[in-house]
DNA sequence: GTATACTTTGCATACGTATTCAGAATGCCT
DNA sequence: AGGCATTCTGAATACGTATGCAAAGTATAC
């Protein structure tokens, strides 16, 4: 009830309780150690009567660590990064870090948003789905910025990453439409250069062309429902139209989906569509999509770590670390026979080394 | 290439270009009009040199300005949010302002969030789906925080709010259903105490008393699809199926007509369904569903007008916006016969006044 | 009783910028 | 030439906290 317009400093603070101003700042530092029990008592006392709250501004300026992690992300309503973000913030909260959220419209690159963020002095950087010139990723690391990128990766760049194994989970797809007898796949491609779109391909037609299947049909896609939607309308209207579609993430298989049901196309008996993700709406039953799940829990914990890590040791080398996925066994395709038995859980494992 | 370690100061730039700290601050100040062009060039020639980035830290603490604004959102992943989020970051860091975001998670009461949001002295709060108790909206508004519901509101409380006009919607939603000669009218609830819950049910159940339907069948589903699959199967196993469903949002609606599939009855001949929102899913071609479009865009640029306005003159008293919906006719519901003719352009318009 | 170590506290200063005030320089008018 | 307004710049200080250093006080050991 102490309403009066201005936030309590800890100068007022330490007025009311007799000490020092070094004093309170001690007694909200978290080394509490160097205060004596009943000094810190009074002291608390005081800053409760004043409502007092440390500034975090002040302390920011001072000790140089902001407690703000930058997270920027291109495409926040693509359905698979809300859940991302949630956990991202949920974590760094309960860690007692902030986060301040930018967005790399169509129209601006992530390198400009960069050196906003950099203004901001943020402990540490993650970037989502957006592509990072490795020039900024070295201007990043000279200012003592650890930046780690989210299912991304830059080559040659002085950046850590966290991926799922897409190129595996290509293989695994791969592997799968062959070993149930499908002769003719087909692949719906993400945003060009995004380098999950680039290793699920690879892995795909890579594993493909090994088991000696010479033709895979392609599409161009834009990891949006429309995009699955129409180059799965393309793919089934041709004269030779494929018995398997590799969709490069969930939300394009549901408009695969939607496509073959408009097409009176029978999904699973006449085609197979596998995902990448497993988001949420995969599971309804309206279209119980077969997909590659990633493992966001173990990716984002991962992410942590090595954000923590970096930011304890700046002199520490860049990290990257893999995380494997795993098939999600529904009805949208037809699988072989050893998938049912193999149900053992899958426990993600993730993998450290270099992605390049 | 002058890549040391230390980022470089005002100080720096000043010593280089030979003239002192103040001149510098002023270069980069926004009324930049107290410098002269040919000082201002020496300056900015020097800052390139040396990669000066002004300190937004040491600003702030200066103008007691963060140009950071919070936003507390309590389910992200909820489908209808990542569109409001973002459309807020872009248009915030458009206006060169940066975004703090916050998550009340169930166990989280906002209140608890509250402190740690006014630590870092935001210059204005955005408040959505999240209740707030009206002693810590008082507690902001004497700290000089504005306070900005979103699709919330508090009654007695001293902040603003931006809503749609949800109990409009609802009874929109009841003369629809009785206008199109159905008998049997159901409500699938969302979350017990969110205002947008309470408002839509109230305006669909008071309409539907108004005009003489005395009966409304209700389930409390909890704004996910799981609720809604399971509250529209309790309702559709009922000896005396209703033969119309409101649901309180899109996401529910979707449950509710996989659930219809899944007991084989035909949405829209026996059955219709409308949400409220309109995700991008209620336009997929498996759903296809009739539902009341939130006016997104409107809302959010009432939300940063409040915004704007109450960051500028703090002493203004708290406003209330509210912004009526539109109806997206699509084929899960059997409509009235004016609706096809009336496609005018519904253009919404945003009504200033009272939501108590 | 003195020497030593340890705990607790206060003083002073640093963090990087914004801003007030006063002074210097310039131009204009009579 | 002198007076006055105007424009530009620099010195000094404030913003609120953290922390190195030294001093004061307390406990321990001999």
């Amino acid at each position: 009830m102490t309403g009066l317009k201005k936030k309590a400093t800890s100068i007022d603070v330490a007025r009311l309780a007799g000490v020092s101003q070094s004093t309170v700042s001690r007694t909200f530092s978290t080394d509490r150690s160097k205060v004596a029990p009943e000094t810190r008592e009074k002291v608390l006392a005081a800053a409760r009567e004043l409502g007092y709250t440390p500034d975090v501004i002040a302390r920011s300026l001072s000790t140089q660590r902001t407690n703000i992690v930058g997270i920027v992300m291109a495409d926040i309503t693509s359905p698979f990064y809300p859940y991302v973000l949630e956990l991202f913030i949920t974590e760094l909260q309960e860690a007692g870090r902030q986060v301040l959220l930018f967005t790399a419209g169509p129209h601006q690159e992530v390198d400009d948003i960069l050196s906003l963020v950099l203004q901001y002095r943020v402990d540490a950087l993650i970037i989502t789905s957006a592509t990072l010139s490795s020039e900024m990723a070295d201007e990043c690391a000279r200012e003592g910025t650890p930046v780690i990128l989210f299912n991304r990766y830059v080559p040659g760049a002085a950046a850590s990453a966290v991926s799922c194994d897409n190129a595996e989970g290509g293989r695994l797809v791969a592997n799968l439409f062959l070993d149930a007898d499908h002769v003719r796949p087909a692949y719906i491609a993400g945003v060009k250069n995004a380098s999950t779109n680039i290793d699920r391909e690879k892995g795909f037609t890579d594993r493909l062309r090994e088991r000696g299947q010479r033709e895979c049909l392609r599409e161009q896609g834009a990891y949006t429902y429309e995009s699955g939607y129409e180059c799965a309308r393309r793919l089934l209207q041709r004269a030779d139209p494929p018995d398997a579609i590799f969709c490069a993430n969930d939300i394009m298989a549901l408009g695969a989906i939607d496509a073959a049901r408009d097409l009176a196309v029978r999904v699973s008996k006449e085609l197979s569509i596998i995902g990448f993700d497993d988001i949420p709406a995969a599971g309804w039953s309206a279209y119980s999509l077969t997909t590659i799940r990633q493992p966001v829990n173990q990716m984002v914990a991962a992410t942590l770590e090595v954000l923590t890590e970096q930011v304890e040791h700046p002199e520490a080398k860049p990290v990257t670390k893999l995380a494997p996925g795993t098939l999600i066994p529904r009805t949208s395709a037809r699988l072989p026979s050893y998938v049912e038995s193999s149900s053992q859980e899958n426990r993600a494992v993730i993998r450290t080394g270099n992605l390049g």
